[in-house]
DNA sequence: CTGTATCCAAAGTGATACTG
DNA sequence: CAGTATCACTTTGGATACAG
């Protein structure tokens, strides 16, 4: 979670600093779906650096919107999934999902 | 607007792709409200510079969310607002907004 | 498999100067 | 006013190697 100090007085700048970029929107994206493990995003993030990837995840996690487990086996099994506050930005990639839809449409029928 | 060439398959990438950053999104939010000339933005995004707004903006016009007008007085005004295309991601803004507002009461209610 | 550490390249910032 | 251009600087990102 962020700090007082931290939260911007914007609503749309204070969820802008949390998701506002393209990787974050990108893995709340997948998780949203199910849990992910940490090589299969990074298979499924195409581009994404590993170091980049764990940046991203240990600053959703300090953010409180994703939880991260990891099972006591060899070899290591990492799980993320969203916390209730993660699962709670469904609306907003909901709305992000739709447009993207109609613009691909745009996109496409123009021809 | 992006050629089919440049759409992703994924709604989400798609819109992540054309606003899937932190000034972009912010501008976006200004303009929801009225349009706004240059050195307005560029004031009230603290921090951006000005090449980066610059940048912005091109790209957003290249994707056809904004329209520039340059009224041709002296000094000159230009002036940046959205298209029915930019307009149209106000359900977008409007839930960062709803899920910002939340956020910011949880964290001033922890204490 | 799930990372951390390191080094290097790329991108963003700040300041300043200059143009139409 | 609304930019473009440049330079020094800082931050971020990619590549690779290596560890538990």
């Amino acid at each position: 979670m962020l700090t007082k100090e931290e939260l911007p007085a914007c609503p749309v700048a204070t969820t802008v600093q949390i998701i506002g970029n393209k990787w974050k929107l990108l893995i709340l994206r997948n998780l949203l779906e199910r849990p992910w493990r940490f090589n299969e995003l990074h298979r499924s993030l195409e581009g994404i650096s590993q170091k980049v990837l764990t940046d991203s995840l240990r600053s959703m996690e300090k953010d409180g919107i994703i939880t991260r487990t990891a099972y006591p086996v060899v070899p290591p099994r990492v799980e993320y999934a969203l916390s209730p506050l993660g699962e709670s930005m469904r609306p907003i990639l909901n709305s992000m999902e739709l447009w993207g839809t109609s613009y691909q449409n745009m996109v496409n029928h123009k021809e």
